[in-house]
This record gives C-alpha cells, sequence and structure tokens, in this order.
DNA sequence: GGGCAGAATGATATCGATAACACTAGGGAG
DNA sequence: CTCCCTAGTGTTATCGATATCATTCTGCCC
C-alpha cells in the first residue's frame, strides 16, 4: 500500500476524478474527437450507427458536454442575458418567465440578473454579463448609465429594451408608454364622474416607470381641468403594501375629500384597500382606488381592485422573439423596431361608482 | 467602391469589429497579457503603476474580460446552479434573492433555472447545468430522478438541498421539515379549541412539500383524535388564489360544519378567505382559515392571515454559504450536514376565536 | 473502367485566457 | 561583497471543444 513507486496524486481532490473529456469518450468509442463533437450536434453528419454507439459510450461512462470549452472555439456563448428590477413579487418575475419560455429549445440559456432599481447596479451587471460574452441582452427600461451605453454599443449584440418607450431607444424595444396607460385610467374614471383624484407612488429618483406613471397622472389630471393632482410620494421603490397603506392614510388626512386613489402598482392598491378597510371606510363606498399591473391578488381581493392590465409575459416573450429573431437574420433587415405592447383597463369593483364593499 | 482587390469580409457581420483581447490591451500597454490578466484580479502581483496604466488602457478600448476563455483554463466556472420549483409569486423567489445576495462580490455567478414542480425538467435542467460545469448547485427538495442523481454524483461538485429533509441527502440540506411545521400549526390551533379540521392543497403528484404538509395535517390530526382530517385536492401546484377560492367551497360542501381550514400556501388561504367574504361569510367568525409561508399578503390583508413563517430568504443564504464553505475548505471538514432552518407559527386575526370580521 | 460526387470521418489549428515556471533587478542579511 | 529572497514581469503550454480542410470510401454514371 505504501510502495514507492506511487504516483504523486496530491493534487486530485477528493472526489474529482472525472474529468472526463470528449477525447476519452471518443478513445472508447474508437473513433475521433470530432466525431463526438458531431454526435451531439443534430444536422451534423454522422452515421446513425455511429452517432448511437457513441451516446451509448456517453450515457455509460457518464459523460456531460462541456458547453464552456465548445463555446471558446465556436464563439458562441449560448447565453442571453436579462436584467430586471426586481423579481420577488412583481410583474417582471412574469416578464422573465416569457424569456424563459420562448428560449425553451433554443439551445440559450438565459443569465438573469436583479438591478434592483439602480442605475449604478445596472451597469455593473451589465459589464459582469458582458464577460459571459452574452448573444444578446433584454434590459428593462430605457434609462442606463453613460458607461453602460458605451458597453453595449461595443459588444456588438443586439439590445432589447423593455417595459417602456424610451427616447433614445439602443436597439430594439418591446413596451408600452407608462404615461399613456395610467392616463388612459384617468380618462376612463374622469368619465364615469370621478373629480377629485390622489395619486400613490414611490420616491421617483430610481423607478422610470413609476414616475412616468405620476407624470401620466398629473398630465391629465390638468388636462381635464381637475385641478393640481394630490400626489403622495413614499418609500423606495418597489413600494410594498404596507407601504400603499401608510401611504393611503397621509393623502387622506392631506386632502380628506379624496374620492379616488390610483396607485402605482396593485401591490399598493391592495394595501391602501386593507388599511381603509381596517380603519372602517368602505371601498368603494367611501373612497375608490385604483392599481397598476392586474396582478392575480387584483380579481381575488374582495372587492376587487380596478387596474391596468400589462402583458407581462408578452413582454418577456416577445423581447425574446425579437432578440431571436436578430440572431437569426443577422445581417439583414434587422432595423430597428419598436414593438408597442397592449394595456387595457380592467374596471373592477375598488371603483364601482354605485357600489358599496 | 467595387475594385477586384477588395478583401471578401462576407463573414463580417454588420457591427462586430470588437473582437478585443486581452493580447491586444497589453501590446497598447507595452507589457505581456499574461499582466493584463493579472491586473484584473486583486491578489496578483502586479505593481500598482502597471495596474494603473492597463486599467486606463482597459477603459480608453472598453475592453470586457472574456471568463468564457478564462474558465476554461483556470477550470473554474465561476457558476453556480440553482433550481427552484417556479419564480413567480413564490416563497422560492425569496430564496433566489437570498442566493444571490450571499454570492454578491464572491465573484460567483448565479445561473437559475425552473423546474416547474416536475422532477423530469429538473433532470433536464441539471444536466444544462452541468455542461456549464457550475461549482455548486442548490435544488429544492431531497426527490430527482435515478439519473439525476448519477449526474450529480459524478459531477463531484458540492449539492444543497433545500427546503425540505431528504430521506437520503446527496450531500448538504438547508431545510426544514413540511410535516412537522404543519403539524405544529395544527397542535397550536387545536389547543384553541379548533376541533373541526379542514385542509387545502394541489393535487399531490409533484409538489413534494405539499404532500409533506398534507401528511402532516393528516397524521397529528389522527393523533389528537380529532376523526379523519377532511382534505381537499385541487389543482396542479404551485395552486393559485383563485384555485384556493374554488377549494374552499367544495369543502364546505362536502363538509359543512368546519371550524377551521388550513391551507398549502398563504396564496391559497387568501383565495380562500376572500372567497368567503365574497359568499357573505364572515372569517374568522363563520369559519377560520390559516395559510404556510407567511407572504407580504397576510399580515397585510383583512383579516390578516394566520400561518407559519418560514425563513425564505434565509434558507437561500445558508444555501449559498453552505456551497461557499464546501468551495473554500474543500479537502478537509466537508462533511455533509444538515442545516436545520426556523419556522414558526405567526397567529393572526384570521384564526382569532373571539373575533369577527 | 475512369472519374467524380457525396457521405462519413480524421488531423490540425485555434478560440482567449490562465497555470506554471523562468527570469530579472534590487535590497537586506551575513 | 556575496548570496538569497522577493516583487514584478515574461514565456510557453494548456484547458476542451470546434472550424476547417483533408482524406477515405462507396457507388453511380457515361
Amino acid at each position: 500500500m505504501t510502495n514507492g513507486d506511487e504516483p504523486k496524486d496530491k493534487r486530485l481532490k477528493a472526489g474529482d476524478a472525472q474529468k472526463l473529456t470528449m477525447a476519452e469518450v471518443a478513445k472508447y468509442v474508437g473513433v475521433s474527437a470530432m466525431t463526438v463533437s458531431r454526435a451531439f450536434r443534430q444536422d451534423a453528419s454522422v452515421s446513425e450507427e455511429t452517432r448511437k454507439r457513441i451516446m451509448e459510450a456517453v450515457d455509460a461512462l457518464g459523460y456531460v458536454l462541456d458547453l464552456s470549452a465548445g463555446s471558446l472555439s465556436s464563439r458562441r456563448s449560448g447565453f442571453i442575458a436579462a436584467l430586471v428590477p426586481s423579481i420577488n413579487n412583481s410583474n417582471f418575475s412574469d416578464t422573465a418567465r416569457g424569456i424563459t419560455d420562448a428560449l425553451e429549445n433554443t439551445g440559450l440559456q438565459l443569465l438573469l440578473g436583479y438591478t434592483d432599481y439602480s442605475a449604478e447596479k445596472e451597469e455593473k451587471l451589465i459589464e459582469a454579463m458582458l464577460r459571459r460574452r452574452p448573444e444578446g441582452i433584454i434590459l428593462t427600461g430605457g434609462s442606463h448609465t453613460d458607461r453602460a451605453r458605451r458597453m453595449l454599443d461595443k459588444a456588438g449584440i443586439p439590445v432589447v429594451e423593455t417595459w417602456e418607450i424610451p427616447e433614445e431607444p439602443i436597439n430594439h424595444v418591446v413596451g408600452f408608454s407608462n404615461g399613456e396607460a395610467m392616463s388612459l385610467l384617468v380618462r376612463t374614471l374622469a368619465s364615469q364622474g370621478y373629480r377629485r383624484f390622489g395619486y400613490i407612488g414611490g420616491t421617483t429618483a430610481r423607478d422610470t416607470r413609476g414616475s412616468q406613471r405620476r407624470s401620466g397622472f398629473l398630465k391629465t389630471v390638468e388636462e381635464l381641468g381637475l385641478g393640481p393632482g394630490r400626489a403622495i410620494s413614499f418609500g423606495v421603490p418597489p413600494i410594498t403594501m404596507e407601504q400603499g397603506g401608510q401611504a393611503v392614510v397621509s393623502l387622506l388626512e392631506r386632502w380628506p375629500d379624496t374620492e379616488v386613489v390610483l396607485c402605482v402598482s396593485d401591490l399598493s392598491a391592495f394595501g391602501a384597500i386593507m388599511e381603509c378597510k381596517r380603519r372602517g371606510m368602505s371601498v368603494p363606498g367611501d373612497i375608490a382606488i385604483a392599481g397598476f399591473g392586474d396582478y392575480e391578488i387584483s380579481s381575488i381581493c374582495h372587492p376587487s381592485i380596478t387596474t391596468i392590465n400589462v402583458d407581462c409575459y408578452g413582454i418577456g416573450r416577445q423581447a425574446a422573439a425579437r432578440l431571436l429573431d436578430a440572431l437569426q437574420g443577422s445581417g439583414e433587415a434587422t432595423g430597428d423596431e419598436i414593438t408597442l405592447t397592449g394595456y387595457r383597463v380592467v374596471l373592477r369593483e375598488s371603483t364601482d361608482r354605485g357600489g358599496a364593499a
């Protein structure tokens, strides 16, 4: 056992006896590594017989393809990067799922990052992603740091900005105007007779979609001649349910005769409604409340919540589809496009004029 | 323009003039590529002066490190893989965030996949992940296909299973007993005088945590001598708010005198409560309802929802920490460990015996 | 029967970084 | 004054797959 002729295998850590390469599979089968490589792709010309033998060997040996080596020589990483502000309890998780689903069976893998609504963090993440040489990248929103824009330009890969219509798009866009969507909600409710509008949102600095919704609100209230809008800023985005509750209290303290409160998201609207009920107010009897995003909670909640339905999942799918187009047809007809996604007002109990809760 | 001596640059796609390598940065600065490589790492010995010049050049040229090349030669991919059942509206998004946060500043990047509660999909994802040669992998739950287990064994990387206590752990575990947690909730409510218990969950086949909660419920109700538990299965996991509402209706049709209904998650509990209110029943006056998971919604909802608080975020952080430990101290003291995470009953209005809504 | 197309496979260079070792210059210890 | 050590840097081989070109073999056509 302790013969002097033992090889010095000190480098081998416990249990890493598995550095199995394509070459060893090849040797085992009696073909060249190149043939094994071909067998892993469906288009390559390998005889059915050989492919079968190779795949049996792969199974027997437990070989797993090493894409990091492959992507180096093929110069295709097989990655798509996507950055979303947050993944918790938000519309963006649906978008992420849409991207994931659209990427299925394309051989592309999603690299997901959370920017936490910060352009600086986004910049860092963009750099981290680009180090993996993704073949395309999907961003949320249109405001990026200068350095981020420069890196993206240099990268020479298709970029899709989502969830907004940036003033200066980098490349492709899949989104909608948050301001106009909110404006539509204001007009719809105004046409039902509501006059004294309040608004609840986060502090605007970081969440550009939130601030677009707010501006859309303020502008439209003004245009309709309904006096200055009553807007409350509460907490850093994403504003929580609890903050929605706190905000509605502040708002009603300051402007007690408010008739309807629009919220930057359904979550804050839900928090506001629950807080009102807790304080014995009836929704929509004493106060009407609406949200944004059409989360599941809004159709289930009692009272159900009026909101704007946005095709979150579709944004993800379409963004990914745009990217795949750009990757396939690269070379021609890759004109940067803006894909507008739909939204619609969903009227529910929480703003029902005849209603009581 | 159409001279015969034009180089045939058909291979060059529009805008990929950016194949900048470390060697070119090196030439630009007048050092070797190796020195540039060193400059990118903090520990390497490069003079401050040289590093500064290199970084300026990197900035000027817009060079971005290529990790896929680096990981091939260093044999460290810099990836950690994590698989969760779903990311939408679920506790797992918090776990994913915990992992992400724990990985910050470690130079490791998260590869996230969604198994959709399917062991087959998990198997496929495990293979896809292993092709990227992750340095460790975090799974949800303890049931995997045989092939998945074999691949994980062969991979020779640390594995952390989370959210449960598997009977046969692969390696490390960070989780808790879902059955015991549910049992605790039953006992707590029984001690408050509740006798006729109902249960709402999804069809059990795929969601092992869900079925553990169900068994915990049934077993404990039995043990307490409270007759056979009244359990409803409704829909494939993850059960939605809406399904929670439908399920509570079925349950009450079948067993109208049920006093308290425990739900597999807070989301279904919320749906159940809202449906009850919609039908004019008072919660907890006419029926008490409890959930599992302590989602934000449960503390905000009116009535607030009794539930089991689970440290979702902490599970993610600890799983990642366990992995980092295993990667650092690789070679010694890597005994597989089971890390138990805490849970506690949170009593709220929805099961308040004196209460009305 | 010669030649040629096409399928199947192999040999070699290469992708872009890093590991491992070699080397140089300068400074402190003896 | 020599030796040795260390910090800083360069050289070369290498990671494991794939692009590319070369090669072999078969069969078919004129």
